[in-house]
DNA sequence: GGACGCTATCGTACTTAGTACGATCGAGCA
DNA sequence: TGCTCGATCGTACTAAGTACGATAGCGTCC
């Protein structure tokens, strides 16, 4: 192949596009189906390749888990802090939606990227912002990110948002249950989550609201 | 080997033994390290062996997870709901930290064992006797789990509890930063984490109170 | 009591994945 | 023209999951 094709097939490999293709890779497949093989594949180019911009596979996972706080919105300054942060809050839980696979990672990695560093450093200066004392940002941003992980960890197990798809796993997992077992989950799961309009995601606006207050009584 | 050099060796392997050497391997040496091979070495036996136990790596890790559900306590049915749910929780943030390779793995099965189900129905049961009605019931057992499960998540990344080793671990991050980057985190860590008796844990406490005052005032 | 078959065990080998090592190849420069 | 350098990649080693089939005691039935 020439250097001519070479440069007409794709622009030259880089780090950033390594991780642009590792994240689009994850959101497709999953991310177990993020190997450096079929990364490679997705480039165009082959595994060993890949190793002259990152360093292994775990600076790749690095990369991306910074690709993701890169998406969520800081809370705006120009917003009074409780709005600031409904507004943050919101926007992790929606990215989080279109990478599933992220919470397990973002709390789990040590190595911060400077997109990572930089979210934490806003939303510290917001919660500051509000007026809160150091012991209570240390709380509210404690318990803010575990409910938003939390809540992501748990929407990323179910299938999908909205109908009949969490109707048909529940009847699934109901269906096997020996006559009589488990009452009060049965009756809460046909008097509620198999009942039109149910949604689990609501309860995250239910939760923000709750923290948000909490928080803010406590000030 | 003789049957009976065999039968001294060991009780027969079973499929309890397989998943209480499985919880034990991944306690002392991280989920990583569980393999099927290394978890035949840990039995004394070879790796197909395992494969008479349990379906596959996957059973293993879905028979691993009702383990740990299974060491959670049950919300008391002699106490209010209020405490029972306290008690629960306390108790789950406990195990987590017992196997903090966990949470990202129960909520992301689709497969819940006998334990977990049971579990579940205590809970709600419990709920359901402080007199929630099932919208709340929702909203309240959504909002607890992912608070315990994401605090959990962000406890797993803290190297131990208690001293002077997150201080140590905050400090190796901060002395990174090019100069003037990130004040308010730099500000937080030195006149909150860094100080004496500075625990993260003690947020756990913090919003779980918040949670169940809030749930209370919303019955 | 001897052959039969069951069940747990395990040896071998195939597949997928991460990655070390070193060859190649084209571009720019002396 | 030949040298050097950076990017690319062929080859191969290691670790891990697991399919296939052989083996070997043990109880059972003629």
């Amino acid at each position: 192949m020439t250097p001519r094709m070479e440069a007409a097939r794709r622009t030259t490999l880089t780090r950033e596009r390594v991780l642009d293709a590792a994240v689009t890779l994850a959101d497709r497949d999953g991310i177990g189906a993020l190997t450096i093989r079929a990364l490679a594949t997705e480039l165009g180019t082959k595994p060993m390749t890949l190793y002259h911009h990152v360093a292994g596979k775990d600076a790749i996972i690095d990369g991306v888990v910074d690709r993701v706080f890169a998406e969520i919105d800081d809370p705006p300054d120009d917003l009074p802090w409780r709005e600031a942060i409904r507004h943050r809050c919101r926007s992790a839980r929606a990215v989080l939606r279109r990478h599933p696979w992220a919470p397990p990672l973002m709390e789990s990695r040590q190595n911060p990227g400077p997109a990572t560093l930089a979210h934490h450093e806003a939303v510290l200066a917001c919660l500051r912002r509000g007026g809160l004392d150091w012991q209570l940002v240390a709380h509210a941003y404690a318990l803010l990110d575990a409910f938003v992980y939390g809540f992501a960890l748990q929407e990323a197990s179910l299938p999908f948002e909205g109908t009949g798809e969490i109707a048909g796993l529940a009847e699934g997992i109901i269906d096997a249950f020996p006559d009589g077992a488990y009452p009060t989950f049965v009756e809460f799961t046909t008097r509620h989550v198999l009942q039109p309009g149910y949604s689990f995601g609501v309860s995250f606006e239910f939760g923000l609201d709750l923290l948000l207050d909490g928080i803010d009584s406590t000030r």
